[in-house]
DNA sequence: CTATTTAATGACTGGTAAGTTATTTATTAG
DNA sequence: CTAATAAATAACTTACCAGTCATTAAATAG
């Protein structure tokens, strides 16, 4: 797989084991759940040994909790920088956000993670916490901003917009957790895009105050 | 706790076991997930010994496949009920439909079961798969179904009623799903019944044809 | 080419928990 | 009251796997 020398037993690769380790964890943690996961087989998809494992991490929890705090939080930045252009309407804007989140969930890394952080809060409520803490209010408040903006210009009715936001983006989460659920089953061709084309369309005429026809 | 005779070891009661272990059951998988989950934990909660569990149940597995598949399903049953009343508006009874979507996910014991299904997916996807068959898609079939009765009536929008059906339930499941998983972490009070409400308001209106003001 | 460093290995240990079974005791029949 | 039964126990066995460490060998410096 990675022998660019001829024959070799193994090679040094300091620099990118710790990444090829998080990306086989991620696999195995995500297929088996934490418990059930083995550091052999995430070592062995690694194309490493299991002792070399913990020349780059403390423990099993250790690999867990560097697997989730690697979540890309940039994504985040990208959410708020739409944010801040005030020029667009705000159902522009939102209908723009909620495609944007649409499109990160439907990243085949990303989508993995609400499925993987929601099966493991119970033995992780830290992390589960931070996660809810930094990606989810963040997002959440970004996207309420949008909203409360929408509600001032008279575009969106006088909604709670922080529920408001959480129920535009909840059918979005449910995508990739139905998607990330039911994936062995191939009996069940959600069709996700149409699903959202729609939820967009429905979402924003139960939100605005004048309604094309 | 289930002393009715005086300074006894233990009782037989060969009727009530199943129940109380999976009882017992619930609870630690719920908490601990399946292989983190301790059947001699699930046995003294129970109030028996570990042995105890293999008069009932082949093995671990066995008890959580009892378990999963011991889900009210009759709960279906009364949705079902619901949908053969033609006489009201399929607008009117949608709504109620959702108020009782949401009560049973609100409900103790109902409200544990989305979550555990869905991370224990990887490790019992026959299971996984009944459970969508048997509940989810039903349901979601009586709900399109009242959904496409108010098309024909004129009450909705030509939408796509098997998609709006998901759609209309998915932030339902997104209460139940934040609550299982957050509990933990009080600083998450979210206000479920506020957010349901208002879900309701909005995706009505996004989805009527003739609006209120 | 040789010596040194250190990444990586893989055999080993210790603890844990699923599953088994011989024994005990509550319950029931006679 | 006594014997037969089976529900429940608890000590035991077995297997597995996280984490350790002495050894091996790839890379590098001199």
């Amino acid at each position: 797989m990675n022998q660019t020398q001829k024959s070799q037993r193994w090679q040094r690769r300091k620099e990118s084991r710790p990444t090829e380790l998080l990306d086989a964890a991620l696999a195995e943690f995500f297929e088996k759940g934490f418990a059930a996961a083995r550091l052999e087989d995430i070592a062995t998809r690694a194309g490493v040994s299991k002792g070399t494992i913990y020349l780059y991490f403390q423990s099993k929890e250790d690999v867990f909790e560097a697997l989730v705090k690697a979540i890309p939080q940039a994504n985040v930045e990208t959410l708020r920088a739409f944010a801040t252009d005030v020029t667009l309407p705000a159902d522009v804007q939102l209908e723009r956000f909620l495609r944007v989140v649409g499109g990160f969930l439907s990243d085949e890394r990303m989508s993995k993670f609400p499925r993987l952080v929601i099966s493991e809060a119970g033995r992780f409520p830290n992390l589960a916490d931070t996660y809810r803490r930094e990606v989810i209010s963040r997002a959440a408040d970004i996207l309420s901003a949008v909203i409360s903006r929408g509600i001032n210009d008279g575009v969106f009715r006088n909604v709670n917009s922080e529920l408001c936001a959480y129920a535009a983006v909840a059918p979005l989460l449910f995508v990739s957790i139905w998607k990330s659920t039911f994936q062995r089953s191939q009996e069940a061709p959600f069709e996700s895009e149409a699903f959202i084309n729609q939820h967009i369309d429905t979402f924003l005429r139960g939100v605005r105050t004048a309604l094309k026809p």
